[in-house]
DNA sequence: CCACAATTTTGGAGTGACTGCAAGTTGGGT
DNA sequence: ACCCAACTTGCAGTCACTCCAAAATTGTGG
């Protein structure tokens, strides 16, 4: 089991091919690039590319089986005192000062982010993993609540989390698309990840509740602006 | 533009490409039917098809229409004192009342859930339509609310919102599918809709906290079964 | 009823992802 | 050196989907 030379030959193709790939999908777009050319450019023939990789998506996005694990770390290395959600935003915002890659906030982003948005078999593919990463870290936290299997509940919070982080990370792609330079980005995210984990603690009950008292016949049905998510769920 | 004889035909081409389509997707699986069966089945070219549907997905799910248009209006006609949580809610319960289709709760919807999970195609296209719904419903939560096109808290809001009734109705299509009787499936899906709705408006904040105090050398972290989130927020 | 234009349908010839198979080629153990 | 297993390759084929130009159909004005 010393790493034989048919192991590291193997690990050197896959990493070629990936890198050819992503070079080429990064220069010239998903779509607009072919599983020939990428064999090409990694001097092997279609067939192995499809030993490595069962599909063409999956040229670009094979960090799944990673993110699952550094998820499931996140639940289970939870410190004391801290909720799931606590745990998750510690961990945002800790990627958030090291430009870690799962967010998004690593060099070169936005060009990645690009190229995903413009192709729909790559949004596609992206959503689905998302998909099974949420199963994941739901699992991952029904095991550390030792939860009922029939308790919907770690689903439901897996899912919210994810969806804050996610919803994050996807504008920050955008405004980094759009030209917002780091900086500004990073302190935009810093403010609005606040808001959205406070929100996600303290319930979206409140949120754009309609008045039960039509105000003096000036405009229909207003909200405040400032604090419109009140601590109140009680229903007349 | 009395409904000429062109106008019909195209419609009844149409409905007749989508009926034939349906049939044979739930009779044998998406992914062994092609469209070149289908075509021949509604007796027009392959060419045909594609004219009327984008894609083979769209041959099974074209409802994303109407979707969005019912979101919009649930978010839009939300009664006095009614949060948009408490809509949907609402709306979610009648849904269940009235055996709506937008939930999985029509007859055959088994068939129809089995169908879906079974094609890796079919399953990536209902994710990027429940995207586009969520992006539909997040912009009508920020018209009604009138929010900053900066703000962030709409989107976040529709998508938590999204996710507890997309979990419902997973899980309802999966108890059906698994043999449970629609008259179970209700009942527990009525049970959990309260549970999950309820933490939506209370705040996930809590949830798995660890404590502080590591307890007596029993279990290392275990949490209380019943009431694990409370409406604290504070961190120490 | 007859051109004539607009629209729809169709056939045919691709492209590109992906599969299955049979025939090489290569690395590791004997 | 020899063999087995693993890996690679070429080839033929399927299927979704596109582009284009030639029918076929429908609506319109004389």
């Amino acid at each position: 089991m010393e790493e034989g030379l048919r192991e590291r030959k193997k690990r050197e193709t896959r990493r070629r091919i990936s890198d050819m790939a992503t070079g080429l999908f990064l220069m010239r777009g998903f779509d607009q690039v072919t599983v020939a050319e990428v064999a090409r450019a990694a001097d092997v023939s279609v067939n192995t590319v499809f030993n490595y990789f069962g599909t063409k998506e999956d040229l670009f996005l094979d960090r799944q089986a990673d993110l699952e694990e550094i998820y499931r770390g996140i639940v289970r290395d939870r410190r004391p005192g801290e909720s799931v959600v606590d745990a998750f935003r510690r961990d945002f915002l800790d990627a958030l000062d090291t430009g870690d890659w799962r967010y998004g906030f690593h060099e070169g982003a936005e060009v990645w982010g690009r190229v995903v948005a413009e192709s729909t078999a790559l949004r596609a593919r992206t959503l689905e993993i998302e998909r099974q990463v949420m199963a994941c870290v739901a699992a991952a936290i029904a095991e550390e609540v030792d939860a009922d299997p029939e308790d919907v509940r770690p689903e439901l919070v897996a899912e919210q989390i994810l969806s804050t982080t996610r919803l994050l990370s996807r504008h920050a792609l955008r405004r980094r698309a759009a030209g917002e330079s780091p900086r500004e980005t990073e302190a935009w995210l810093r403010e609005q990840a606040g808001v959205l984990f406070g929100l996600l603690e303290s319930g979206v009950g409140g949120y754009g509740r309609r008045p039960l008292v039509v105000a003096e016949d000036g405009e229909a049905a207003g909200d405040e602006e400032d604090d419109d998510v009140e601590g109140d769920h009680g229903r007349p």
